[in-house]
DNA sequence: TGAACAAAAGATAAAAATGTCTTTTAATAA
DNA sequence: TTATTAAAAGACATTTTTATCTTTTGTTCA
């Protein structure tokens, strides 16, 4: 198992894709981002409807249309693409599975994993959609591959 | 989603549930051990055929018979455990789904999850399948609800 | 206007994970 | 030895995730 659902990979990669060529006063249709972060093209389409729907990312129809993302959504966390995509189970439940995660009726690993789970949604909650792109218009980051 | 598969879950609280009565010198039957950690029976006992194929667990059939833990295995690792069932993906794997994680080509998030990745790996690798025994007679633990 | 373009929406399909049922094998004890 | 017990094994079913196909809607531009 991964840390997220393969949708939400693709849901990631695509959104800082979008956001780099956003940037760059570009919007990218679904092929041109399918190709740029090597997922299954309506598969993809599938994934960005549903963020566009939750206001994540915008979308124009026709020549010309594609995906975009305003500045205010660059501003938004990653946490934010997870808990739309994957919800917030990553964040607040039990790592064992127990219905409630607790300090009151702690599984073995509570202790400890609490202090995971608090590190992977500071990282997420700390970065930026926008965060990475410099890096990525210099080709130090991947997306792909 | 969560960190673990489901599977991963049961499998994880179900060992630790063997190991407690093993300590106690008790044989238990698979469905005082679904009873015990609040799981389906029939898939728990799937999955632990399987954990019992790979030497992790011990199995008796007939009357008296049931599910016990050597003392070896009581001091394996919790990640022989997650490795098991979920593979390894988990400790190294990209957290972006890239096919190859590397410093060389790096997803936008490799520094700051390598060192998640790496955490969630020490706990697992820190912590013995026997560690939380004494918690668990003592009812501080639990393995259900 | 209307032709072309591109995303949205809806319907299916395939694969993987999760869960259940039935039969077989092996151990124990009477 | 035979009956009973309990796990192993194999087959099947359901649900969720991942992926694809087709039709519709909205936008742009000639
Ligand atoms: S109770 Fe399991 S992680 Fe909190
Ligand atoms: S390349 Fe993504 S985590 Fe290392």
């Amino acid at each position: 198992m991964a840390i997220f659902s393969k949708t939400c990979e693709y849901a990631i990669r695509a959104v800082l894709y979008i956001a780099h060529k956003s940037t760059l006063g570009i919007k990218v249709g679904i092929k041109d981002i399918a190709a740029g972060i090597d997922s299954p093209e309506l598969y993809l389409a599938k994934i960005l409807q549903d963020l566009s729907r939750k206001g994540l990312i915008n979308s124009v129809k026709g020549p010309n249309g594609g995906f975009y993302i305003s500045d205010t959504s660059l501003a938004r966390p990653l946490s934010d693409i997870v808990e739309a995509v994957d919800g917030n189970a990553l964040f607040t439940g039990c790592a064992l599975g127990l219905k409630q995660c607790s300090a009151v009726n702690p599984c073995p690993l509570h202790n400890q994993f609490k202090a995971i789970r608090d590190q992977i949604y500071q990282v997420l909650n700390v970065n930026t959609i926008g965060t990475f792109n410099e890096e990525l218009v210099n080709g130090i980051l991947s997306l792909k591959k």
